[in-house]
DNA sequence: CACGCAGGATAAACCGATTTACTTTGGGAT
DNA sequence: ATCCCAAAGTAAATCGGTTTATCCTGCGTG
């Protein structure tokens, strides 16, 4: 069997010969078109199960305008987050009956360019792009140029020509107000420690607005960089030596991974204690954090949702089902309240963010 | 330019037409075929340029046994380390003119099996194989039964059939011991938190075996199971609990980073300090073990060097460069000595392992 | 009974490249 | 001048499906 498989697999005209029908009938029974009689039909499956054929997808898509796969281009494989989205986006596509094709920009707008083309090049259906900075660049221009049917992820406010779908950063980063300026901080200290993409933008703005709102002389200091860890670590120091003791922030917004890593770690540098002498609350939750001690309160962008709206979306526009202005999908974070925030010791997770579209 | 590009994309034929030759010219030229004439070979590439010619790889790879693509089924792509395998597999891949198709197993066998055989049905030139377990799962049974080209990755010894690539553990777990043992310390635990796979079995081994060659009575406790986080934290509590005091291990090496993490909360939450009352050393590093604090002494895998091995070592099966029996490649880890091993403050790599083949 | 029509089936064209088998061309040797 | 061979070029076959245009075959109808 293996040696017959090595030798040639079994074509669609192999099942018709066994069959006793002609390829296209057998191509209509394949894909489930009606018109084919019942017996004719059954003489295929049995010809397709003896002879274990299986479709090559290859040759199957050549005819069509568009084929059965869809692409995703995104800036990394290596984070968890986008690690996730993959998978999402993959499970989905498989139950479409697609096949997903990836690739990672690594930070580059020429390579994300490129790999659009490349995607282009397979004539994929369609395609998720995770830009590296926002829908304003290179790749989102190069799907605009090529007309290609796609998703814009995470990294994108709304656009204009395509659905876009993120985590509501504002909503979300209000709702961090609400918890540090409700319990009372009225200095308060936002971290990034990352490229400053249009997702940090937003957390920031959505974090102030609210935080003005609730206490209009609320103290809010920024520190953002995107140097390396020990620079980082650096600035880190030396802004709590110039704010120290009573000019030092009560509680700190971390507005991603890394800064949370890096901030956590200067806090117990400087041994202070968690939450009393000072309050944590991150961006974008990991496993380590609530195994740490105390445990770290964060946001928890809902991945999953996220990935299964961008392939509903995409497969709406595929199969044209959707023609109307391009959606701006805003999905809802989750805070998980832990220790670190010096609320209650249990992890309470709390819906926040208005959902819908824009 | 765009509508044009709706409307009709260039083919061969049209930059034949274009050219003033054949399209078997055309491609010729297109794949450095040198028997032709070098203004034939001009008009071509300015014929190509003027039309925007992009080749068609699903239409290119039709006609050959073998297709320009290679394959890469893995448990999952959600942690850094298949993340970053995934990311070297993709960049040798696109060196080599290849696409990479990425799928993702989710710890199933039965799926796994099922990834592989569509790979094949895309008729991959090769395939990258991390198992669910090791090489005596369903996957690698289906591509022997399919007589695919692959090479096997992370999770399995020796294969009599394929090339395999994975972190020498046996070595790694042996630096592990001399530098415990070395140290002095004369009671250990081992725990592992995740699935019991060939990797883990081998650390295990690899332990015990330089541990007791050092010292023929150390005391080596095992803590394994692969049950949920919170079930695990209460196994290790109740461990430190038999063992209080004079019975205490002073120190823990944990086999994987799930099991460091655990770990490292338990022995945060009994208020043990490290290194002073407990050492600990992980196996594979993760970002935020450089950065806690104390920080974490790990294992470092080398995955960029494993992606390149196995990449290279499935290109010279395909081209058949290489035909004689299978190579078994370990590559040798780095321990980062960091402050919870009671080593020194400073990070400090060393490098560990035998290399080469097996 | 001839006609029309719909449901099924199929032969053949097609998709866009590669590869094969054959033809043409040019140049050197005889 | 003739012959031969290698280099260069091409028409056509091929890959494995999908799609189209056509062709039956019955069955209901006027």
């Amino acid at each position: 069997m293996a040696a017959d498989d090595k030798l040639r697999r079994a074509t669609i005209h192999d099942v018709a010969r066994a069959a006793g029908v002609s390829a296209a009938t057998v191509s209509k029974v394949l894909r489930g078109v009606t018109s084919v009689r019942a017996d004719n039909a059954d003489r295929v499956r049995q010809a397709v199960a003896d002879l274990d054929y299986r479709m090559d997808p290859v040759a199957s898509g050549l005819r069509g305008e568009q084929r059965r796969i869809i692409g995703a281009v995104l800036p990394d494989l290596e984070s968890a987050f986008f690690g996730k989205l993959v998978t999402g986006l993959e499970r989905a596509a498989e139950a479409a009956g697609y096949h997903l094709i990836v690739s990672a920009s690594r930070g580059s707008e020429t390579r994300e360019a490129a790999l659009i083309e490349r995607m282009n090049d397979w004539r994929v259906a369609g395609c998720v792009l995770v830009p590296v900075r926002s829908e304003r660049g290179a790749g989102a221009q190069k799907l605009r140029d090529l007309g290609m049917t796609a998703v814009l992820v995470d990294r994108v406010s709304a656009d204009e020509r395509f659905d876009t779908v993120a985590s509501d950063n504002h909503a979300a980063s209000a709702a961090v107000a609400d918890l540090l300026i409700g319990t009372g901080h009225k200095h308060v200290l936002l971290h990034g420690a990352t490229q400053i993409s249009k997702a940090i933008r937003t957390r920031v703005a959505g974090f102030e607005g609210r935080a003005r709102a609730l206490d209009p002389d609320v103290e809010i200091d920024e520190l953002m960089s995107d140097e390396p860890f020990d620079t980082q670590r650096g600035a880190i120091r030396s802004y709590f030596e110039e704010h120290a003791d009573g000019a030092r922030p009560t509680a700190v917004f971390s507005l991603s991974q890394h800064s949370t890593l890096l901030v956590l770690s200067e806090i117990r540098r400087m041994g202070l204690t968690m939450p009393e002498d000072i309050a944590l609350v991150g961006f974008d939750d990991a496993d380590w954090m609530q195994i740490t001690w105390p445990s770290i309160t964060a946001v928890a962008q809902p991945v999953a949702t996220i990935a299964e709206r961008a392939a509903r979306a995409l497969f709406a526009r595929i199969e044209g089902e959707s023609t109307g202005f391009p959606v701006q999908y805003l999905e809802p974070c989750t805070m998980l309240v832990r220790q670190s925030a010096g609320q209650g010791t249990h992890e309470t997770p709390r819906r926040s963010g208005r959902g819908g579209q824009g």
